[in-house]
Formats: structure tokens, C-alpha cells, sequence
RNA sequence: GGCCCGGUAGUUUAGUUGGUUAGAAUGCCGCCCUGUCACGGCGGAGGUCGUCGGUUCAAGUCCGAUCCGGGUCGCCA
């Protein structure tokens, strides 16, 4: 006999049709001359019953073997529950199936953890044992969550014209960026291909050859720190047109966002999104990827403090650097070690430290008191909209300094005041992103984005001046959905005097820009067409849709903070007659032994 | 690379100012049980307290080193 059905289906519309289920066993309530299973395969989990009458001794003693994720196949009726037996928890909780047949199709030793949504196990226990994590409904529904949005892209993209096509996997690497995983070659000795970072340049050459309009599912790599929302390897959403100006792609992708969470978690989503310049964002929320789920934006209190005998406001804003403060609601009563304790939050992103003021009910409280006049305060009071009983927490330094530790403190207050709303779907553009930020590290402006944005027109002209490159703009764009950067892209350069005028602005010689990117820069020579593209981070899209903290439940086989695989030991050290072959030298391995 | 937190049965953990046999829950094993669904009852096994060294009459506990894991800053065009 052969399955007909899955668990997770039957109703009670189903109820005397005969079935042959298959499963893993996920629980046992062995009652003695009865037991109960919980038959679990990935559609869902539904209750099986042996009944030694019904059933006979032989077959019962069989089922009384029965052990946690034994693999088993039984034929049996599906019958209705009595009123009282109904189990309201569960999907199938109107009927059970009792069993006729029994086949043990495989035995399992005792798993380390319980297969079941939940649980709370060290995740490097889980990812040791992937494989049983990966049999938990929880992590199956997020991997069928993504699978479904995988394929809604690929027809959503199909529908409007776009071709998936492949790119390399072994390319040449290119310095600018994240450090790229090398992979030797083994016929030509020395060198080494890179993984790509994302498929950038191949993309853009696309269009070059007339596709006019690509994506590519794709993997992408970058050697870097892990974290949280981090991985070694993750997949990218990758999408690049031709002809289209700004407003043309965003609002494609409006649409498969739209259609991406509409079917898959039932949301109403409302086109288009709200669009936020750059500047704008970091001035109101100190931040380019504003979480605007919640208010407490930034305000400036700069005109109120200057001029006085406070040396700390004064010096900071006689080296061009401002005074900001968030209001935190009703809670001009904050406790002292909790304000001491975001001292030390603000410190970690760079601010030297945090001043506040309390406009409780017994009068104001604040460290900076005794400079300023009640007049001063009130003033403020009233610039900010502060009332009795708020809190006004204030940090001075340069401005991106502020901008960061004021940023990252409001998002800490609204978590600690409860503020956000997990169910609310707030998606945002930010775009007027500049085209390059100074390298404090090198001593010259880099591209913000990449070295082939496309600064907006109406600021070419200051490309020829060094000291305002850091005032141009670009047409560069990121979506963000409640404060996560889920996608950025940009229009691309593809005049190219206009790109030996970037490649100049950021101390590439032509030389250099020639050796690193001459491919592409003979390319486009050949009427490269104006194009533009978006790149969007499926894992951490998933993440959010999944309402998950980290990306490693989203996805079958993640790596550790450090980058390795318990499960499969990846990395791991290999034969010196590999290394040989790749022309790598063994010594280090061998100094360590 | 910096900072913070953690490592005790398969799993999740308690363990006080250092003190005698390291405790619990769950899982596991055995017996019993015909309406459970986190089934229940009785009994049992299961620990190099991450590793190494030190202090001490005595170390899970104190000190030092080290390994591993997580978070975070830097980093991630």
C-alpha cells in the first residue's frame, strides 16, 4: 500500500476514509492495552492510535516498540473524536486514526533535543544536529515560508519581463569592498579566484549586452566579522534593468514587496512607500535605516546651549559639532543607575558621554543646571515639546557622532519603554544617499555606495571641486523595512567621462581604475545603455517575514559567529598533496603541530 | 583586534561566606495502566563540574592561563 495521504490534511470531512500515512513518531502516550502516537511528517502532526483489540496482540507488541523518531508507515481509519476527547490545539484535533497496520520503517536513537517548536537549546547544539533541528515544524515552516517567496519573485520578475541568468562564481577580486574568500588555482600557479561579493560588475555588463532586464537568485560571500544578521555566505535577491529611471524601479519593487507579503503572511501593505532623503533621516532619526515604527526623533538644541560657561557644549560646538536630544515620555523619573547605565550605551558608539534633563514634578534635575537659566530650560522645555514629567536625554559631539549614539539610543529607549509595535510593517525609502564619505583611516573620500553610482545631475558640477565632494548626492537608494536595511541599489554611471570624473574624485588614477576594472570600463565603450538595479538580502527579508532574530533560522545550514559548521566541521584542514597541487606552501600548518 | 556574558547528567539548569554523598526538571531504561494529547503511577541508571596549573587540610566555588560558544564595537564599497 502506498501513503495517501500527509498528516497534516485530514479533517473530519475525511472521517471513515481508510489511509496509509507516513511519519516520524513525535510523541507516545502509552496507555497499556491502547497507545496514542503523534504522527508527525512535514505538513503537520495528526494522532494515531493502537488498540490491542483491534489491532491483535502480535501487531500491538510491535507498536509497544515504538520509540521517539522511529520512521513508521501505518494503514488505519480515520475516525471522528468524542466531544470530550477533541483536541482544540491541534489542526487535526477533530479526528484520530485508528490503526490497522503497522510498519516500522526505521528506528532512531534518542535525539539530544525534543523534536518540537520552542525548545530551548544552546544553538550550537541544534546546528551539530541540524538535521533534527531542521525536522522541528518551526524551522520547516520558515523554510517553506522562503521557498514561497522565492518563487513569488521569480514570477513576479517573469511577469514583468525580467530573465534570471547566471554569473561566475570564481571571479577576479576586486580590492574595494568587503575582503573577498579566495579560492587558489590549481593550473596557474600563484593566482587565485575570488567568490563574489555580489555580481555587481557582471550585472551591469548584462545590460551592456542588451538584456535589459535581469535577476539572479545568488549566492554571495564576504570574509568579514559575523554577526547576528551576518553570514559568510548569504543570498541575495539581485536585480539590474535598463531604461528605467529612479521612480520606475522603485516602484517595480513596491510591487513585489507588495505581492511577497500579501500572500505570504496575509498583510496589507500600502504603495508606494514613504521616500526619505538621506540627510533627512540621519538629521530626524540618526540613522539611514530609520525604524519608523516609533517617534522619538532627534531634535537640536544647539541655539539654546552655546554661548555659555559650559565648557563641554561649547568646545563642541566651536568645532562644528551640535547639541541633540530625543524625549523620552513620562520618565523624567528614570532611575540613577539606569541613566549611569546609558552612559555607558552611548560610549560604545563613540559619544564621550550623555547629559539629560529631567523635567520631573519636584522641579528640573540635570548636570549642566547650574550654567543655564530656568528661562533656558524652558525654553527648551518648550522647543521640544517636552512636558512634566519627561526626559530629555542630550549627547553633543560632531555631528555623525550624535547622529549614531543618539540613533542607537533611541531605538535601545523604545525597546526599554515598549514602544514598538512587533506587528506593525513599516517600509521606507531613503534615498539622496551621498555618493562619497571620508576615510578618516585612508585620508580621502570614498564611494558610499559603490564606484559606479550615478551622482545625481544636479550635482556634477561640484565633482571638480575636492572640497565639496562631500556634498554631492547620489542617485542611490535603500529600502528599509522597521529598521533593517532589506535592499539598496542605485542608478549606474555610464558616460565615461562621468566615471574617470568618480574614479578622480576618490584618488583612483586611471592607471588604477584601469587595472582594476578595465573590462568593464572597455565595455563602456560599446553603448552601455543607462541602467540601474537593486540588490535586496533574502535572509534577512525572510528574518523579518519569519519574525525571527537571526538569519540562521532562516537558513538549512548556517555558519557560527565564527564562521564554522558544527555539524559538518567546515572549515578543516586538508592534504598536504592538495596544498601541493595549489601551489601553497605548508608551513604554517606545519609551525603549529 | 577591543569590550561584555557564558561553559555543571542527553537537554535546560540550582549550587550560599570554599566544607563532608553536586540537587532539580525533562529526557532515557524497567514494571504497571483502554481516552491521552506536556498522559499518569512506582522503581532505576546517568556527572573527568570545558581544559591545564596554582592557593588551601579541603575547590563546581578563589587565583592564573588556555580552549570553546554567544553578544557587541571596529569591520561589513
Amino acid at each position: 500500500m502506498k501513503r495517501s495521504n500527509v498528516c497534516g490534511e485530514l479533517r473530519k470531512s475525511d472521517v471513515d476514509k481508510e489511509v496509509v500515512l507516513c511519519g516520524w513518531v513525535s510523541r507516545r502516550r502509552d496507555h497499556g492495552g491502547l497507545i496514542f502516537v503523534d504522527l508527525r511528517d512535514r505538513s503537520g502532526i495528526v494522532q494515531i492510535v493502537f488498540d490491542e483489540a483491534a489491532i491483535g496482540a502480535t501487531a500491538f507488541d510491535v507498536a509497544e516498540t515504538l520509540r521517539n523518531e522511529f520512521v513508521i508507515q501505518v494503514t488505519g481509519t480515520v475516525r471522528a473524536r468524542s466531544e470530550d476527547t477533541i483536541n482544540p490545539k491541534m489542526d487535526t484535533g477533530e479526528i484520530e486514526i485508528v490503526v490497522s497496520e503497522l510498519e516500522i520503517l526505521n528506528r532512531s536513537k534518542t535525539p539530544p533535543f525534543y523534536i518540537q517548536d520552542g525548545i530551548d537549546v544552546d544553538e550550537n547544539v541544534r546546528l551539530k544536529y541540524r538535521y533534527l533541528d531542521l525536522r522541528r515544524p518551526e524551522m520547516q515552516q520558515n523554510l517553506m515560508l522562503r521557498h514561497k517567496v522565492t518563487m513569488i519573485m521569480r514570477n513576479y520578475l517573469d511577469k514583468h519581463g525580467f530573465l534570471e541568468i547566471e554569473t561566475p562564481m570564481l571571479c577576479r577580486s576586486t580590492p574595494e569592498g568587503a575582503r573577498d574568500f579566495l579560492v587558489p588555482s590549481r593550473l596557474n600557479a600563484g593566482q587565485f579566484y575570488a567568490l563574489p561579493q555580489s555580481p555587481q560588475i557582471f550585472k551591469q555588463l548584462l545590460m551592456v549586452s542588451g538584456l535589459e532586464r535581469y535577476f539572479q537568485i545568488v549566492r554571495c560571500f564576504r570574509d568579514e566579522d559575523l554577526r547576528a544578521d551576518r553570514q559568510p555566505e548569504f543570498t541575495q535577491l539581485d536585480i539590474e534593468t535598463s531604461f528605467l529611471d529612479q521612480n520606475d524601479i522603485l516602484t517595480i519593487m513596491e510591487g513585489l514587496v507588495k505581492e511577497i507579503f500579501e500572500s505570504t503572511l496575509n498583510a496589507k501593505i500600502e504603495t508606494p512607500f514613504k521616500r526619505m532623503p538621506w540627510q533627512e533621516a540621519m538629521d530626524r532619526f540618526g540613522s539611514d535605516k530609520p525604524d519608523l515604527r516609533f517617534g522619538m526623533e532627534l531634535m537640536d538644541i544647539s541655539k539654546f546651549v552655546g554661548g555659555s560657561d559650559f565648557k563641554v557644549f561649547n568646545s563642541v560646538l566651536e568645532s562644528g559639532g551640535q547639541i541633540k536630544v530625543i524625549k523620552v515620555d513620562g520618565y523624567a523619573d528614570i532611575p540613577r543607575r539606569e541613566l549611569d547605565g546609558l552612559v555607558q550605551f552611548v560610549q560604545t558608539y563613540g559619544a564621550k558621554g550623555l547629559a539629560w534633563i529631567q523635567y520631573s514634578k519636584d522641579g528640573i534635575k540635570s548636570p549642566f543646571k547650574k550654567f543655564y537659566s530656568d528661562e533656558t530650560f524652558e525654553q527648551i522645555r518648550v522647543a521640544t515639546g517636552a512636558e512634566i514629567g519627561d526626559l530629555l536625554l542630550v549627547v553633543g559631539d560632531k555631528p555623525s557622532v550624535v547622529a549614531q549614539a543618539l540613533g542607537e539610543l533611541r531605538l535601545e529607549m523604545a525597546r526599554r519603554r515598549g514602544l514598538i509595535d512587533p506587528d506593525k510593517l513599516c517600509f521606507l525609502w531613503v534615498v539622496d544617499f551621498p555618493m562619497f564619505e571620508y576615510s578618516d583611516e585612508d585620508k580621502r573620500f570614498k564611494a558610499m555606495h559603490h564606484p559606479f553610482t550615478m551622482p545625481r545631475k544636479e550635482d556634477w558640477n561640484l565633482l571638480d571641486k575636492p572640497d565639496e565632494l562631500g556634498k554631492i548626492r547620489a542617485d542611490a537608494y535603500d529600502i528599509v523595512l522597521n529598521g533593517v536595511e532589506v535592499g539598496g541599489g542605485s542608478l549606474r554611471i555610464y558616460q565615461s567621462d562621468l566615471q574617470q570624473k568618480v574614479f578622480k574624485a576618490i584618488g583612483l588614477t586611471d592607471d588604477e581604475a584601469r587595472a582594476k576594472f578595465g573590462f568593464l570600463l572597455d565595455a563602456f565603450e560599446y553603448g552601455p545603455p543607462p541602467h540601474g538595479g537593486i540588490a535586496f538580502g533574502l535572509d534577512r527579508l525572510i528574518m523579518l517575514m519569519a519574525k525571527r532574530k537571526s538569519i540562521r533560522d532562516v537558513i538549512a545550514f548556517p555558519k557560527t559567529q565564527s564562521a564554522i559548521d558544527p555539524m559538518s566541521h567546515a572549515p578543516s584542514e586538508v592534504d598536504d598533496k592538495q596544498l601541493r597541487e595549489l601551489h601553497i606552501k605548508t608551513t604554517v600548518k606545519k609551525a603549529q603541530q
